[in-house]
DNA sequence: ATATGTGCAAATTCTTTGCATTAGA
DNA sequence: TCTAATGCAAAGAATTTGCACATAT
């Protein structure tokens, strides 16, 4: 009998199969593991955590330097987004094509939620003739979440 | 005779005096001088580039850690704002607090400019329950600026 | 077979910290 | 005088790089 996380877990493994082959990168076990890991979890995560999570999966780890290097790749590829909460490490989540959206920070936790989705019209909030090409922008959220609201600091 | 140039440097010297006086800091050499840079010029200019420019007004610059230590002080007094633009060095410019504005970052030529102010609405951009408390925003824009985009890179 | 990817170790870059000394108020 | 601020040097943290070896296609 199959059980339902393990079916899961092999449409995951399809998926990031395909997805490595769309953009002509080698199967290796950093790569597929990375976006098993992405694909499972929504994060964003730190290169830390990463490379720790592959170590719960993995008996080989890869070397941080190779996590690094697969993310900054992927990270052109735009296959992951790169996530910059301004307090000195950069976080990867899976890149979503069909949307984006933006993230709320609790500055006491330092726990990350997601927001549903980007609601930000770039033609109302930048001025009509600012003249640059191929604009893109970084929202994020900060604030107190609502655990950590109830709680005396 | 005096010129309008030197009555606005006195103009500002005696303002950077108030600020510092105003949140019981002592007049140093250090900040008053990066005060004055930052009421001068709009930024933001990373660590370095205030300590560079630093060196053309002073003839003892201070240490690069005391740069950082007083940036740090005025950001936690909200007499900056600290930006970042995911490049790796992080930026300061005066806080200005009638109002918040954000940025568009050249991603070629590296060029800053600052937009008028922010038009975010919290309330339309969060879901109604979010349930944060002291929320606050960073938000940056990216994308190539009409000179860059002129010339064939 | 061959280009691509990886491990390892060292180097870089940005930032922070400890501590003795100096200097504002 | 007495606390706060600075300089200096060293430590830390995150990330990048060079190069020889390994591996996917």
């Amino acid at each position: 009998m199959v059980t339902e996380k393990a079916k899961k877990t092999s449409e995951r493994q399809a998926k990031a199969a395909a997805l490595l082959k769309s953009h002509n990168l080698k199967q290796t076990s950093p790569r597929l593991g990375l976006i098993g890991i992405l694909m499972e979890e929504h994060g964003p995560f730190t290169i830390d955590d990463l490379h720790i999570k592959l170590k719960t999966i993995t008996a080989d780890v890869p070397d941080l330097a190779t996590v690094y290097r697969t993310l900054t790749r992927f990270e052109e590829l735009e296959i992951v987004n790169r996530c910059d909460f301004g307090d000195g490490t950069l976080r990867y989540e899976l890149a979503h094509h069909d949307h984006h959206h933006h993230h709320i920070v609790c500055l006491s936790c330092r726990s990350v939620t997601p927001l549903a989705h980007c609601t930000i019209d770039l033609e109302t909030v930048l001025p009509p003739d600012h003249g640059f090409a191929r604009v893109s922008h970084k929202l994020e959220f900060f604030g107190i979440c609502p655990q950590c609201t109830k709680k005396p600091s």
